[in-house]
DNA sequence: AGGGGCTTGTGAATTTGTTCACAAACTTAG
DNA sequence: CTAAGTTTGTGAACAAATTCACAAGCCCCT
């Protein structure tokens, strides 16, 4: 199979939130056009991703809102439930924990775990937080696919090094640093200094033109 | 001004963070062989991704750290210190607010907003939250340079909206959904389901590939 | 002072991603 | 059943981003 872009894949995310979104509305038929339109891209654009999977439109209607909807949920990897857990327990791991918007989209989070010995035990929407030395000998035993990191910089390599041994295929950080992993583990950083200066960038580059 | 990709800006951001790191070390020379294999590139494009904003290197020796650190926080806007407020003061906006880290780098969080009447005055790293209602007025008196955004997506275009009317120029969302600005605003969304979706995709495909 | 050894900066080549444009295929109306 | 009206799916054209490749510049050594 070609290789997909990722920027393919993120649209396809946005143009499946918005299929659930029209579909709850009792929306039945969409188009290329309407999926461009509120997510922000062509109608060329949106027939092109799709068109790398299959062709699930009919000419001269469209798309079918829950069958499309379904086949991107399969593409996706979203035609079962997911198995996460969250290493570190802190501020962020926390406010993760207890966000019901994962569980929606079918990542359960069945798992967390901390060194702190002050937060062992401690509970986050039915889940208590472990060791982290149980943290290995679990995904060992196939409890979770994917693994949140949400430690402390300093740490998070050697976490990623204990995750990847332990066979994790998929990791999710929100450390800000640029962490390494085999290439058959995918990794993806979520780094908020980062998007700021992004922002920066943009507002100081603004005011700096001298025609927009 | 030549347009500048955005991934040239977040690879900017890379490189300033392992400039700081070996700075913070005593390193005071490195190469973009250096810069590249520990931000994940090639030197190629580190030299490329420099070459639009100046020449900041010395041929046959590198580049300063110190030197090309200012540069690159002056690139991206970080010559000064910049002032955040966060809109929606729960479980993510909590644990932005208490986050150490934005300090560190200029983005220092001097306001919070909540409209439910039970969170309004409740500190977060010694700021009280505030009633949405003075939101208006306090971007307009020029408190704030950026928003982040962390309310319920069914509310979040509407405070979007009152932001925009308000006179902010950048805003960093968290909730999950497609929103609208105009084009003097610049908008980043941090989706966090949309990065798992990445991983899910990857995890599938990875499995149903014959070769690798 | 000149030569060898590095590393930058940058056009040119290549690769990757997006947009165009239109035939093909379907629906609906008559 | 045919014609008009849509909208898809996709090669081909185009644009953007990355990589290549090498001259230019600098340091250091003799
Ligand atoms: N809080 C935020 O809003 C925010 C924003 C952006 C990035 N981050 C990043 O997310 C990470 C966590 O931030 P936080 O604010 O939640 O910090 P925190 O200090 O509140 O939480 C970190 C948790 O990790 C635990 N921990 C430390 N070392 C560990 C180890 N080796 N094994 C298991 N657990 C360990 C600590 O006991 C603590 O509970 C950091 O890398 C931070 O830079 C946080
Ligand atoms: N918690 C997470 O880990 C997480 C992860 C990903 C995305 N998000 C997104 O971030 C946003 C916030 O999530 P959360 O978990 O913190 O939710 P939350 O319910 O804990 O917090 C939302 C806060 O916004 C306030 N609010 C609601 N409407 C408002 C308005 N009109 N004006 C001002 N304040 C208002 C609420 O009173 C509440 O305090 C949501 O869009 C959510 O989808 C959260």
């Amino acid at each position: 199979m070609k290789r997909i872009a990722e920027s393919t894949v993120r649209r396809l995310s946005i143009y499946l939130s918005f299929l659930e979104e029209i579909g709850a509305r009792g929306v039945l038929t969409t188009s290329s056009d309407d999926l461009a339109r509120l997510g922000g891209t062509t109608s060329a654009q949106v027939r092109k991703d799709l068109s790398f999977f299959g062709s699930f439109g009919k000419r001269g209607l469209g798309y079918s809102v829950p069958e499309l909807s379904a086949h991107l949920r399969e593409i996706l990897g979203l035609g079962r439930k997911w198995n996460v857990c969250i290493v570190g327990a802190g501020k962020i791991g926390g406010a993760l924990a207890r966000y019901a918007g994962f569980a929606e989209r079918g990542f359960n989070i069945t798992g967390m775990y901390d060194s702190d010995p002050h937060k062992l035990g401690k509970m986050y929407s039915g889940v208590a937080v472990q060791d982290i030395v149980h943290l290995e000998r679990d995904i060992k035993s196939g409890k979770y696919q994917i693994a949140i990191l949400t430690v402390p910089p300093e740490n998070a390599q050697n976490i990623v090094d204990i995750l990847v041994g332990a066979g994790i295929k998929a990791i999710l950080s929100f450390a800000p640093l640029q962490l390494t992993t085999p290439p058959d583990v995918t990794l993806r950083t979520v780094n908020m200094a980062m998007e700021l200066e992004g922002l920066t960038f943009a507002l100081t580059k603004r005011s700096s033109d001298q025609q927009y």
